[in-house]
RNA sequence: GUUUACAUAGCUCAGUUGGAUAGAGCGUUUCCCUCCGAAGGAAAAGGCCAUCAGUUCGAAUCUGAUUGUAAACACCA
């Protein structure tokens, strides 16, 4: 919006003088203005004049518009090339005023609606959900709420893993421990599973009967169909209440299972092209391209006894999706290590065109202990969610002698808001170590920090109105420095959807709690006598609330009643 | 072996796609509650942005090489 704004100025002298368009950023130097240009530099290689003397050229010109002093406060051209750009107090208390009018904060509307289907999740059923699923979760569902935000349709899909290997190994340790039906249980399961896929990768043997249950599974075999229903049942109701706990939630709870049906119908389409190579026994899809500067090897779409694999269910899938759906785009939030896999389901799809959805996989990196090795309890497991959520209340509860006393739903809503805090501002695609120290801490940046924030400023509002609109003033550096901030929102929000990386947003929500916090810190607003004043900073401040309020719902922080 | 990432303060991480003097948190050392919530604020110390070369007015950011770390690489997901 301000940016926007600037901008369509100095395009307008810019084309007069024939510079064409004029590109303004948020100022890297605040303390010598708010915003800047670095034009200059690539304007005076095309036209052969020095980047100081086209910056004064504008200037000049910029001056003389009617606007200009209405808009700024100052502007000039520095050496050795940089456009300085001072906001007045006017227009920035105008743009505020936009911003606290216009819905979603005057951020400007997407031209076209588009079709997002969100696939992330994506647990194994065979399996409890533990730390590594926490990542996809949040990470997925942030995005989901981004760009929902900024005006799309999203469709989301756990994509439960529910039709490979790990359903026959599982099936196989039930039958041999004659657990009836009726009587399985969750700790069977998390019990069962990690003892069969050890043993599948020491007994070659017992993975081939488990391969074997799950070709019959997957063909349709109603007594291992018992089986799978029942496991299927109990995960997924294990599954749902932890992601409810996260507030992660999902449209549509699809399984690799259901797009069983789907999968005879992508292997036709590649039939009719003669896509599919017999190779070893196995039917591969060839996806290498002759620009590959290495060989990257063909999926493999059925093996050699039949059965099918993850690249036949993500086809499948994606067919299914292409028909349901229609999207103009398929997101993949998953574990990077995959991207391999990713590249070739996406070619494979391509080349069968099965889909005309642009196809995104949007990894995520490995969470690992302290030691930099992927993330294990002393024991050897990966510790379950469940547990980190408790242990994370407990430390939190050990903070403060009236800890204790807090509402339960309270407390949910911080361990909720310590954990997404700590994730989410992290890159998406690096690997993160995770430091349960780090992930309870309650002090510096964290989730907490913000909900502080959010809660000391809403006391000051809470008995207080705000009878009319900001005047023209801005009172000091601390005051200027917030006002700027917010005005910052559109920027840090957009590049957080373009780049589908949410700790942009957090970064921004941060930011603008510290910039609150030294504000309130040096400013007292109830005292204060000077009446226009004191409503030019209720209202900063409560926009200010509204701000972090609508954000932190876009990370699934909510704001507990206290703390 | 091949390919792909990554290397920034003691530790954990940002760095808005090439801009001016490198940014946080934790930890360390000082201050600040008779005053809207001290889970806060102010300040200090801490850096050859892995190394070397190149591209250019300008490089943590782009290119190449080197070193190191991690991951993936045909019937697991």
């Amino acid at each position: 919006m301000v940016i926007e704004t600037i901008k369509e100025l100095f395009n307008k002298v810019g084309s007069r003088l024939g510079y064409g368009e004029i590109n303004i950023i948020t100022s890297n130097r605040p303390e010598l203005c708010d915003y800047q240009s670095d034009d200059c530099f690539r304007l005076a290689k095309i036209h052969h004049k020095s980047p100081l003397m086209i910056g004064e050229e504008i200037v000049e010109e910029i001056k003389k518009d009617e606007n200009f002093s209405l808009y700024f406060s100052e502007v000039s051209s520095v050496a050795p090339g940089f456009i300085n750009i001072t906001l007045s107090s006017t227009f920035i208390n105008k743009m505020l005023e936009r911003m606290n009018n216009e819905e979603k904060f005057g951020i400007k509307k997407t031209e076209k609606v588009e079709t997002f289907v969100l696939d992330y999740g994506g647990p194994n059923i065979a399996k409890p959900l533990h730390v590594g699923h926490m990542r996809t979760a949040i990470v997925g569902e942030s995005i989901k709420r981004i760009i929902n935000y900024m005006g799309h349709k999203t469709i989301a899909d756990v994509h439960l893993g529910d039709f490979g290997l790990q359903i026959g190994q599982v099936i196989y340790g039930i039958r041999e421990r004659n657990i009836a039906l009726e009587d399985l249980t969750l700790d069977d399961l998390s019990e069962i599973y990690p003892i069969m896929s050890g043993r599948c990768k020491e007994d070659e043997e017992i993975k081939e009967e488990c391969a074997r249950i799950t070709k019959e599974l997957q063909e349709g075999s109603t007594e291992y169909l018992d089986y799978y229903k029942k496991i299927h049942e109990l995960s997924k109701g294990d599954i749902k209440r932890i992601y409810d706990y996260l507030d992660v939630h999902f449209d549509y709870w699809y399984g690799e299972m259901d797009a069983r049906d789907y999968i005879p119908k992508v292997e036709e389409v590649l039939n009719s092209k003669n896509l599919l190579i017999d190779s070893e026994g196995a039917k591969v899809i060839d996806v290498s391209d002759e620009a590959d500067t290495k060989e990257i090897p063909p999926l493999i779409f059925r093996k050699s006894n039949g059965a099918y694999l993850y690249g036949s269910t993500d086809m499948g899938t994606l067919y299914q999706r292409e028909v349901d759906f229609n999207p103009d785009y398929i997101l993949y939030i998953t574990d990077l290590r995959q991207s391999l896999h990713f590249k070739q389901v996406f070619r494979a799809s391509l080349k069968s065109g099965i889909t005309n959805a642009k196809l995104e996989h949007l990894g995520y990196g490995t969470i690992n202990g302290l030691d930099g090795k992927p993330y294990k309890t002393r024991s050897g497991h990966t510790p379950k969610l469940d547990d980190l959520f408790k242990d994370v209340e407990q430390i939190f509860i050990s903070k403060k002698e009236d800890n204790k006393d807090m509402s339960e739903s309270d407390r949910k809503k911080i361990v909720n808001a310590i954990l997404k805090f700590a994730d989410l501002q992290n890159s998406r695609e690096k690997d993160y170590i995770f430091d349960i120290n780090k992930f309870s801490s309650v002090v510096g940046k964290t989730g907490p920090y913000i909900l502080y924030t959010y809660l000391r400023i809403n006391k000051i509002l809470k008995n207080e109105n705000i009878i009319h609109n900001l005047s023209n003033n801005v009172y000091n550096e601390e005051d200027r420095k917030l006002r700027l901030k917010l005005l910052d929102l559109e920027k840090n929000l957009t590049l957080a959807f373009k780049e589908r990386k949410p700790h942009y947003l957090v970064d921004y929500i941060y930011q603008v709690a510290l910039f609150t916090n030294t504000f309130y810190q040096n400013n007292h607003i109830l005292g204060l006598e000077d009446e226009i004043k004191k409503n030019d900073w209720l209202y900063v401040l409560s926009l200010t609330s509204k701000v972090l309020e609508e954000m932190l719902k876009l990370i699934m922080i909510e704001i507990p009643e206290y703390m």
